[in-house]
RNA sequence: UGGGCUAUCGCCAAGCGGUAAGGCACAGGACUUUGACUCCUGCAUUCGAUGGUUCGAAUCCAUCUAGCCCAG
């Protein structure tokens, strides 16, 4: 019998998944990361309303009614240093990070990954409404679930062929209603546990708050790995000015990491219409604001590339590309301009192209590969 | 202190004697396994102040106060 090992955050997804794969086979390992938690982290409980149960003890209950084994392993290190300070540092430098993709490669693959091997699995497998196939080139790339509404795939392009191999994810075939009957047929007790949501680690929602509390916690450990803050650049926390287009000031922001492309709601900034942030420019920190139709942009700019359904980009490409997690994709063409740089041309206008985020690469249903976002702006061209 | 104008929600702004539009901002909620976007709901018993005329005034009158403009 095959060993994997099942990554169980305690949701309805995840304990599903562990079921589905004893139920083919295999000999399964319930498995809960401990990432950031100090201690057992209470949720409400929908009808009752009582603080009760952890997602560890909601993993273990389930792992007692599956009859596997079930263990904590700690990874509050590597999700620190790959997730939590590559937060913070995006968001110092005027970008929009995306931590779930962080976790995923850094600590769900790369670490979980080569623990579960190390103790003789063969597979992890995770909860992810996604699919992984293998095409006849050979190569493994992942397809979008049966549900497009719960497509998780954007937030995995970041696997390596190596990783997919070694990866299941048996909720992919499914739909989230047919999950839920499953859990409530199989009665585990996390079968009307609600569908997480926001940053797990930004508990209020509060990122200023966060960051500014994080480096107060990390200071010197974080200006030591960092070259932009010897460069005397603000750092993100300082209060600036809003500009316009034509670069007059229309008023004070309260610090970049308060802002992202595309954002409308807390400018406080009554011009009449609504208006929207354009740009973070971390040189002047300015932020510029702009109205609705002038944060379109048909072109981007990516790097830090992975491809999965092809071994390297050659040429141009017609590809549907995603620029967020909850982005419908939209006809681009994709080239590589440099190594490590592909520029991705839009057929119509996308809105808040943002710096930080991931943009990803379909054809059909299954992802071609995808990158950072640097810049919609034209390379080479300052302003 | 010679003349003229304006004062309505945090900002802009309808209203012109019949019992306070709207936009922006803001707050709360929904949506969402990232940030955003979007959607829904809420938001002036009160119209610079004080008197007066009217059945009835933000709307008319008087005085005061504040700001602006033109003349000094």
């Amino acid at each position: 019998m095959e060993k994997v090992v099942v990554g169980m955050s305690g949701g309805v997804d995840s304990s599903v998944a562990a079921y589905l794969l004893k139920k083919q086979g295999y000999d399964v390992i319930g498995v809960t990361m401990q990432i950031w938690q100090d201690e057992d982290v209470c949720t409400m409980e929908e009808n009752g309303g009582c603080c009760g149960l952890s997602a560890v003890e909601d993993a273990r209950r389930v792992a007692a009614v599956l009859d596997i084994p079930y263990y904590v392993m700690n990874f509050k290190q590597e999700f620190k240093d790959n997730v939590m300070d590559y937060f913070v540092h995006e968001y110092l430098q005027a970008r929009t990070p995306n931590p779930c993709i962080a976790c995923n490669r850094y600590v769900k693959w790369e670490s979980l990954l080569k623990r579960s091997l190390g103790i003789g699995a063969s597979f992890i497998a995770t909860g992810h409404y996604s699919r992984i196939t293998k095409l006849p080139n050979g190569r493994y790339t992942i397809r979008k679930s049966v549900t497009q509404a719960k497509d998780q795939t954007y937030a995995l392009y970041n696997l390596t062929q190596d990783q997919l191999a070694h990866t299941l994810m048996p909720v992919g075939e499914f739909a989230k209603d047919e999950i839920r009957k499953i859990a409530e047929e199989m009665k585990l007790p996390v079968a009307n546990k609600p569908d997480s949501q926001e940053i797990c680690f930004v508990t209020d929602n509060d990122y200023a708050g966060f960051i500014k509390k994080y480096l107060e916690e990390n200071d010197l450990k974080l200006q030591d790995n960092q070259s932009f803050s010897k460069d005397s650049k603000p750092n993100g926390l300082m209060p600036g000015n809003f500009v316009n287009t034509s670069g007059e000031i229309i008023g004070k922001h309260k610090g970049l990491v308060h802002y992202t492309v595309g954002q409308r709601k807390g400018l406080g900034l009554a011009m009449g219409q609504p208006v929207f942030v354009l740009e973070l420019r971390p040189e002047t920190n300015e932020v510029v604001i702009g109205n609705a139709n002038e944060v379109y942009s048909d072109h981007l700019y990516a790097n830090r590339l992975n491809f999965m359904a092809i071994a390297d980009l050659e040429g141009e490409m017609t590809v549907e590309a995603k620029i967020r997690y909850s982005h419908k994709g939209a006809r681009a063409t994709i080239k590589k301009i440099a190594e490590d740089v592909v520029l991705c041309t839009f057929e119509e206008p996308q809105r808040a192209i943002t710096p930080g985020q991931a943009v990803v690469f379909y054809q059909d249903d299954y992802i071609i590969g995808g990158g950072t976002i640097f810049t919609n702006k034209q390379i080479g061209q300052s302003e």
